[in-house]
DNA sequence: TTGAATTACAGACCAGTGGTCGGTATGATA
DNA sequence: TATCATACCGACCACTGGTCTGTAATTCAA
C-alpha cells in the first residue's frame, strides 16, 4: 500500500503557521516541539528536516514577521510626493497599522505580544525589526538632516530614540489594554494620549522641530483598540 | 549515626549566591536546577522546601539585585544639600556604580547581562529595578517642576524616558565592550560619547533645560570598563 | 525502464529537565 | 518523654528537545 501523502505542500511556511499560533496562545517556552508537530500534524523526523531546532524556528518565525511588517512601509521610502517629516510621520504612524487590519486583530496581537511567557518570542521579533527599520528610519533622518529639516548630530541615536519610543508606545498601549476595568478604560486613554504627546514633543526638540510637527498616534486607533477589547471581554 | 549538618547557615541566601554565580555565568535556561543544587550543596528536598519553583528562585534572585542597587541611591533622595537638577544628575550617574567597585567587575557585570542567554534573568532584574527606580524618579522630577527647575506635563513619561535612557546606555556600553576588536575600540568609545551626549541633550530639552544641564556619563567612567576588558581579554 | 542515489519523512529512543512525594531526622514545645 | 512542626533527603515521574535508524517516495543517469 503506497504511503498517503495528504498536503505536499506541508513545508516550512505550514509549519511556522501553526507555530506561530501555539506560541502567541501558549508561548515560546511553554508550547512544546511535540505540540507543533501534533498540530502541523508532521512527525519529529519531518520538523528536523525542516528545522534544524526549535530555537531555529523561532528566529524563522521572527523573521517572517518582521519581513511582513517591512513590506507594510516599504513604500513610504520610495514615496517621491514626501518629504523627510512627511515621511516619518508616515512611518511612525503606519508602523503600528502594517499588516493589522481590524482593531480586533490589534487587540489580539498586543495581548499576546506583551505577556510574559511570551518574552523570547517578543524579543526575537524585535531584534528582527530592528534590524529591518533602524535603516530606514537612519535614512529618512539622514536625509531631514542634509536638507535642513532636522537638526542633529547623531542621526542613528535619533533612529534608536524613535524605535525605543515606539516599543514604549506599544508597551504602554498593551498595559492600558490589558489591565484595568470597564470604568478605568477612559483614564487609560487619558494617560496613553497624553504619554503619545510627550514622545511627539520630545521627538521635535530633540530633532530641532517646532512642537507640533511629529504626529505618532492617532487617538482614534487607540480607542478602537481598546473597544475591541471592551468586545473581546464581553465575548467571553 | 548522627545526621551531620555541615552548614546550619545554608539556607535562601546562600542559595542565591549560588544561583547567581551560575546563573550570570551559564544563564537561567542553560544551568539546570541540580547544577544549582549541586553547587549549593544541598538536596532537591531542601531547594524546594526555601523556593516553590526554579522561576522563584529567579524572582527572588532579581529582587536581591534590585534591592541592593536601590540601596546605593538611597542617600541621593535624602540629601538636603540637592536641588533637583542635582538629585537627577546624581541619579543618573550614580546608578551606574552602585555596588559595582571596580571597572574590572563592571565589565564582568555588562559582560554577562547583555549575553542573549541571559534574556530571562535580564528581564526580570528590569523589572524589579523599575518597580524600585521609577517612583525615585517621579518624586525628584515632581520636586523639579514645583519648584520650577523642570517643565514637563507628564513626570511619570518623562520618568520612563529616563529609564529607557538609562538602559539603552547600558546597551551601547554592552555592543560596544562585547564587540569588535582592539582597534575598534578608540571608535567605540567615540559613538557612544556621542550617543550619552544626544541622551544628556535630549532630556534636556524633554526638561525644558538649557542644554548642557543633565550629565548623565563620564567618558572617564566607560574608558575604564572598556580598558577592564582589554585586560580581561588579554588575561584569556 | 531500470537501478542507484538522494530526499522526505516516520517514530522509537535518549539523556536530562523541573517538579513531586513518601519518608526521616531534628528541634521546639508541653 | 511524647508530640508536632520544621528541615531535609533522594528515588521517582512525566515530559522536554534532540538523535538515530529505517524506509518510502522522488530524481536522475544510463
Amino acid at each position: 500500500m503506497p504511503r498517503v501523502i495528504k498536503h505536499p505542500e506541508i513545508r516550512r511556511e505550514d509549519i511556522l503557521d501553526h507555530a506561530q499560533a501555539l506560541f502567541l496562545t501558549q508561548g515560546y517556552d511553554r508550547a512544546s516541539l511535540n505540540d507543533v508537530i501534533a498540530s502541523a500534524g508532521i512527525s519529529k523526523g519531518a520538523f528536523y528536516h525542516y528545522f534544524p531546532s526549535k530555537e531555529a524556528l523561532l528566529e524563522a518565525l521572527a523573521d517572517r514577521f518582521a519581513r511582513q511588517a517591512l513590506a507594510g512601509v516599504q513604500g513610504i521610502l520610495d514615496d517621491p510626493g514626501l518629504d523627510p517629516l512627511g515621511r516619518l510621520n508616515s512611518l511612525l504612524s503606519q508602523s503600528r497599522q502594517a499588516k493589522i487590519e481590524t482593531a480586533a486583530e490589534a487587540w489580539a496581537l498586543f495581548e499576546t505580544m506583551f505577556r510574559p511567557e511570551n518574552l523570547v518570542l517578543f524579543h526575537r521579533i524585535n531584534l528582527a525589526a530592528n534590524a529591518s527599520f533602524s535603516p530606514l528610519l537612519v535614512k529618512i533622518i539622514r536625509q531631514g538632516v542634509e536638507d535642513g529639516t532636522f537638526r542633529t548630530f547623531d542621526p542613528e541615536g535619533v533612529a534608536d530614540i524613535v524605535m525605543q519610543f515606539g516599543l514604549a508606545t506599544h508597551d504602554v498601549v498593551a498595559k492600558a489594554i490589558t489591565g484595568g476595568s470597564d470604568a478605568d478604560m477612559e483614564v487609560a486613554i487619558k494617560v496613553l494620549e497624553q504619554r503619545v504627546r510627550l514622545y511627539e514633543i520630545a521627538l521635535d526638540r530633540i530633532l530641532g522641530l517646532p512642537d507640533g510637527s511629529i504626529r505618532i498616534g492617532e487617538p482614534g486607533y487607540i480607542r478602537a483598540v481598546m473597544t475591541a477589547r471592551r468586545k473581546a471581554d464581553k465575548a467571553r
